[in-house]
DNA sequence: TATGAATGAGGCTTCATTCAT
DNA sequence: TATGAATGAAGCCTCATTCAT
């Protein structure tokens, strides 16, 4: 009896924080961050004030699990989508369909890609890998599926890290443009160059 | 005489504003931009208050200049050095020649790495392009240059823009880290791979 | 067996008083009374908030009870200790006898001397003392002791209340100082004359 | 012409600076300095809460500043007192003269006993003593008096601090709850004894 | 032009207290 | 008794901006 009144209690607690959550994704996204107040935050969720220093140590804080937790949920899809696929051949095929799912994802969801985008670095990314309240949330982890696909692959490069560092950077920059300001060319003009150069340096790459 | 007091004041005018733009600088490099307050700036300028407001709108106004200032400062650099070089054989050289000079200049100074790298967006380019007060400051222009370089060769790339797009995107992301923070790879190690990789996107757009 | 189940209940509630009691202590001697808050107590004493409006009215319902039991122990010890002498020969000798206990103690116990001195003012002992919770919890009483001892003394005195006052507030105020900070010279030194001081005192009051 | 401009607008802020010590002394002796916030103040005193810090550092150094004022121009005044009489002829007398005024100046100024009281400590009065803003205000400084006084006098004490001290610590300790309470005695009851305490304690410390 | 005193909205955060469980 | 989530008033302080001089 006692532990489902637990439970009870931890499932309220539960809403509440994601009801904070939610507000602080919708004000953040359309005010932007900085011009969003604690205020603003709890006046839209409908709760007190000091509720929201009981889930959040402040603004920062809930910002940074917010784009961790966003961020991995696009990840997970991209993951969940290339998986389902059959016509993957090689590691080349896997990183295009991957790349392809993101920007699919993002071009259906400009508010989340101006978020990320715009509040993204490696230092928010490295401290929410390491919370266990996001990464334990779902199985899914980036740093493990690094890991797999390098193991599955029987081509072998020179330097994948460095290799995807410069794929991922130069696919994000140009996106982000691209797709919010149809800047220097639509995201479908773009797609197809975008996939020609991420064959191209993966080419450069491979040790024969 | 009085053409020689104008232009007394007209000194005094300048010298107070380049004054508030080097300090700005400097503490938006040392504190951060949204932990400098303008009460900040003009006690380093040893102006007032009010001054601050004769010469520029607000905070924001004089961080975007800031940025176009010192982003055409090391283009400009940049596009001397390539000059004045006699091994630049074909456009894949020069570009990487001036891609290496941009790299070495942040290399050298990491703090204007940090802050052109931390603030700059399209929107802030492109008004301060626009801004007479600064484009007009040198005769060099990023425009322009675009322009000459495309004219100048002889061999014809499907969609020169998205190009040098990508390959802006792609060095400049990869470069931020590994310069700042050794990460995947310090940039003495980069730089080869990067230029391969320079050379292969360019190679995939080449119209034989 | 209802009995001990009562008395057992008694003791745990006694418990818990009591471990509040010595946290606030701790807390309000490290920290500081006012930057001290109720949450810092409970979560030091390892219960939840609304316990502690169980057992007390407020965070000054705590302190007044905790300076007057503090006090009240500081004084019961100075008395037995004259009790225990047998070179006591005079009203004066026990008064001094007295002092230098109290002074021995505070000297060896900074902590509670501050937190005694910075919190003592008469509002609090006189409803301390009213409060049975404590004057009953030992035989001991400060009330008592001050009648008992003017009745045994064959001299008599002008006025006893007066003199014991001026005696009192010059040996806490200038104790305080010196124990503290050695100014304006260490205890050790300032004892000799605070007892020439106080047999000075006396005499002026004796009655012949 | 821009001289008689500067020392209008310094007349102004010392006005305005002034106001604000005036109110707070108000407040601070009327709900009390923990309950007075800066709102208070400022609302009281009819000026922008901004404008508080512009002449203090926060509620703690307006307060400390006050006590140091006010102590001192109680000290001054005594002091003042002192030298009008012609009948002082010792060194005892010069010290019973200074408290005698000083306790009167406390008797027809309650609430004045009241803050000074509550709030003295050391701390405070030496921080006081070296903030140039009051000690520079009027020539009195305490410092050179006791020095002063020290020199003129043709008896030599043992230790004339430590006699001062205990002579403050009983005075003050007594006097409080005296005027404030009349307990153990009304004012008028103890002085005499308080003076006789003095004498007797002036007579310890005597080189002979 | 230049100054800098004054403004006051508005942000962040703490915390005593309550009350449903 | 005991809990601790929730409250929201209340405090502190900063800072961009204005305007009289």
């Amino acid at each position: 009896m006692s532990e489902r009144l637990i439970s009870k209690i931890e499932e309220k607690k539960k809403h509440k924080k994601d009801l904070l959550f939610n507000k602080s994704f919708e004000l953040f996204t359309t005010k932007g961050f900085s011009k969003t107040s604690i205020s603003d935050i709890v006046s839209n969720a409908g709760v007190a004030k000091g509720t929201f220093y009981l889930y959040f140590k402040d603004k920062y804080d809930i910002r940074n699990k917010l784009i961790a937790q966003k961020g991995q949920d696009i990840c997970e899809k991209a993951y969940n989508e290339v998986q389902a696929r059959d016509d993957i051949n090689s590691l080349e095929d896997g990183v295009i369909a991957f790349t392809d799912s993101v920007i699919n994802q993002f071009s259906k969801d400009t508010i989340m890609l101006k978020f990320i985008a715009k509040n993204l670095n490696y230092g928010i990314i490295h401290t929410a890998i390491v919370d266990e309240s996001i990464t334990n949330k779902s199985g899914f982890n980036i740093a493990k599926l690094y890991q797999e696909v390098k193991e599955k692959s029987d081509v072998k490069f020179k330097s994948p890290e460095v290799m995807m560092y410069m794929i991922i950077e130069m696919v994000s920059g140009t996106c982000y443009s691209s797709i919010l300001e149809n800047e220097p060319v639509p995201i479908d003009e773009l797609k197809p160059q975008l996939f020609d150069s991420i064959r191209a340096i993966m080419e450069t790459q491979k040790i024969h």
